[in-house]
DNA sequence: CGTAAGTGAGTAAACACTTACTTATTTTGA
DNA sequence: TCAAAATAAGTAAGTGTTTACTCACTTACG
């Protein structure tokens, strides 16, 4: 592809960036288009206001992830391989797409307000995988959303420290480690 | 002690309500002032900024959640029960100190910058369990920053589902269910 | 009486967003 | 086919509002 970089291109790079290390609400307009190097008024050539912007990104970035995750999945046969693939494809992501993850989780923590909850799919894909396990008997019965919930922290805490550097372990043996973990938690 | 409100208890009373809700960044002096029905010159009767005000507060409440833990912690006997002890006095002091906790967490999140990482005493605390129960024996051999990320992400992301209401069990239940999750994470 | 606590009007800076205008690209109809 | 008209993309210099913080002054009280 390497399409040729559009102002607008660049005014979405730009607040990628600005709005994963500083987050939305201090992310400035002036912010966003110094970095971008156009004026801010363009921004408004392309968004009807600064929250739509975060929004539109929230949706495009999500969705990208949603299909990294998919495609890390295709080829996991059974629930145990499959929860495997979901921790491997959840490090690996926010690993290579770092602004991308990044971004993602800043939005969802605290700022967005309009991101519909229904639309949370990597979650609802765990959800999933966990209802297979037990229905096949391979995982324990707990509610799924409570098991969701704890994997999904042990997953997004691990991936945070590590990023802060407190965890003095290479990354392979923490993925390796974290895949494991998470099979003990639900494993009958 | 039940102390008479003077108008500091009630100015750090209004900010850690609002702080809470929106978020340090997001509440402005404006706000504070008229909750606690005081001035905007008052707070500067008592803080130099905002955020020196935030900082004491994250301080503060830090210090208390420690001291809460603490609490909980005294009678356990061994790394298991400490650890459950630890569990449980996570989702006591998130549910009996709902403002407290909610501001720690936000707080911690992405907004204050300065708080010295040396002083996240519960953290710690974590950390001197895991390493006990790895000494005798009766957990795994695994790094003890690693197993706190996880053990930590599991608590945390669970009291946040379940203020959002996502979890549909009662809370006892999710609280033993948590508390036996994180064990099975780190035992042998 | 002197000092700490409290006030409310004020301030400069920062903010998201607009406007009036220019430049580039696309569409259209003779 | 191709100029003219229409639209889209871009800009610099604003706008009104909100922000954290200040200051001259008043009140409470040990």
């Amino acid at each position: 592809m390497a399409r040729p970089l559009t102002k607008r291109d660049e005014l979405i790079d730009a607040a990628l960036s600005l709005f994963m290390r500083k987050g939305i609400k201090a992310t400035t307009t002036r912010d966003i288009a110094l970095r971008a190097r156009i004026s801010e008024g363009t921004i408004y050539r392309h968004f009807e206001s600064k929250e739509e912007l975060a929004e539109v990104l929230f949706e495009e970035n999500l969705d990208y992830f949603w299909r990294f995750l998919k495609g890390y999945l295709k080829s996991a046969r059974g629930p145990e391989e499959m929860l495997r693939a979901y921790v491997a494809g959840f490090f690996e992501f926010a690993r290579r797409e770092q602004r991308r993850y990044g971004f993602i989780i800043a939005a969802h923590q605290t700022e967005l307000k309009r991101h519909s909850r229904e639309k949370m799919k990597p979650k609802q894909m765990l959800s999933k995988i966990l209802r297979l396990g037990q229905n096949q008997g391979v995982f324990r019965k707990v509610d799924v959303n409570l098991a969701g919930a704890m994997v999904m922290g042990t997953i997004m805490q691990t991936i945070f420290y590590l990023k802060n550097g407190r965890i003095p372990v290479n990354y392979e043996n923490v993925v390796e480690e974290v895949a494991k973990t998470c099979l003990r938690m639900v494993r009958k």
